[in-house]
DNA sequence: TAGAACCGTTGACATTTGTCAACGGTTTTT
DNA sequence: AAAAACCGTTGACAAATGTCAACGGTTCTA
């Protein structure tokens, strides 16, 4: 189970994990299974744990007065799942975090991940680059939000990440565009000739 | 004209400088200045420098097929300004960085920073704090973006940013917030009800 | 296996936002 | 001092997107 988890950080800092700090990553990471729909994170809480993804699908979304879900993170598997603001914070998130398909995580308090940091220069150069990656991506999608149109932020959305468009259905992907269901629809159709 | 900076990175790092320290610091960081409309970073070039604005005000923006620019960032005293994908990928930017007032700046390459990271401590701790709450910032902003109306927008920006609202003129406003200038100044018109 | 929930689509219409052109007042430049 | 550039506003209209209701087909579930 550990096992995706060990390759994604070997992956990220090309310093191989010696076996004594396997040991210790796969007895800090605890095993979490959720079923679909079931909450990883609700609204109110303060985010203890972030969750690595070894199989499954979740979603990160907020939801306003009218009770409209607004979707603002996907995830799949070896991604990370989890409230940064609230977990640095310790502020209520303002997010839930839910299983949109059966769910196995590996997941750690941020006490625990600082304490590995100290023991595992591989962690560190993996957050490291996983914070710029993540800057990097962020930046992108919000020049796209800000300067396109819907129908260019799904062109360019469906290119960059057709995983996302396989594994969650099409009014998931239109709320985290930022569009209904029905405009999105409209602009497949349009599209399709 | 270092001052500035060195008081910046105690406030974040709350392990003072040395004066060795800081007489690196003063070393390795370069005084550049910009009068008004000139570039720090042109569309097409690689981002070499972040720079740290002592003095003045910038803007970073691309523009469109239609030569419409759309406004990223802002920048005033305190900020960095730069392109990081540019910068860590080598890659060509897609966006131009000016200023919007004379401005006065400390740069540095993004080899210096991490040499200086390597001989200051205080900078490492400054830099994972910054990127945490650059990263909390970025969240907000694309959450608020995909969830919000244009007005509701606008009056989050300024309840919580009333400094750019000064500094900047409504059109740049605007561009920032992804709406053109005539809906912003409807929306003023409305809201002064 | 029957009912419920889910999903994508469509039509009719409302609302929001953009586009274009023009204006007057300011500030900057020459 | 004159000209140019800049800035915010407004009106008329166009385009994009949202809202609401309904439908048929699928998938889930009791």
């Amino acid at each position: 189970m550990h096992k995706n988890l060990l390759t994604y950080i070997n992956q990220y800092s090309n310093l191989p994990l010696t076996s004594e700090e396997e040991a210790l990553i796969e007895a800090t990471f605890q095993p979490k299974k959720l079923r679909k729909k079931q909450y990883f994170l609700q609204e109110g809480d303060v985010c203890k744990h972030v969750g690595f993804i070894v199989k499954g699908a979740m979603r990160q979304y907020s939801v306003d007065d009218k009770g409209v879900e607004h979707i603002v993170h996907l995830y799949i598997e070896n991604y990370w799942a989890g409230d940064r603001e609230s977990s640095i914070m310790l502020t209520p998130s303002k997010y839930n975090i839910d299983a949109w398909e059966d769910t196995e995580m590996l997941i750690i308090t941020r006490a625990e991940m600082m304490d590995l940091m100290e023991k595992i220069p591989a962690l560190v150069k993996m957050i490291r680059l996983m914070d710029e990656r993540n800057a990097i991506a962020n930046q992108r999608r919000l020049s796209s939000t800000i300067s396109n149109t819907a129908e260019k932020r799904y062109e360019e959305f469906a290119e960059n990440h057709p995983q996302f468009i396989q594994r969650f259905p099409q009014h998931i992907i239109a709320s985290f565009l930022g569009i209904t269901k029905e405009t999105l629809s409209r602009i497949r159709k349009q599209a399709m000739k």
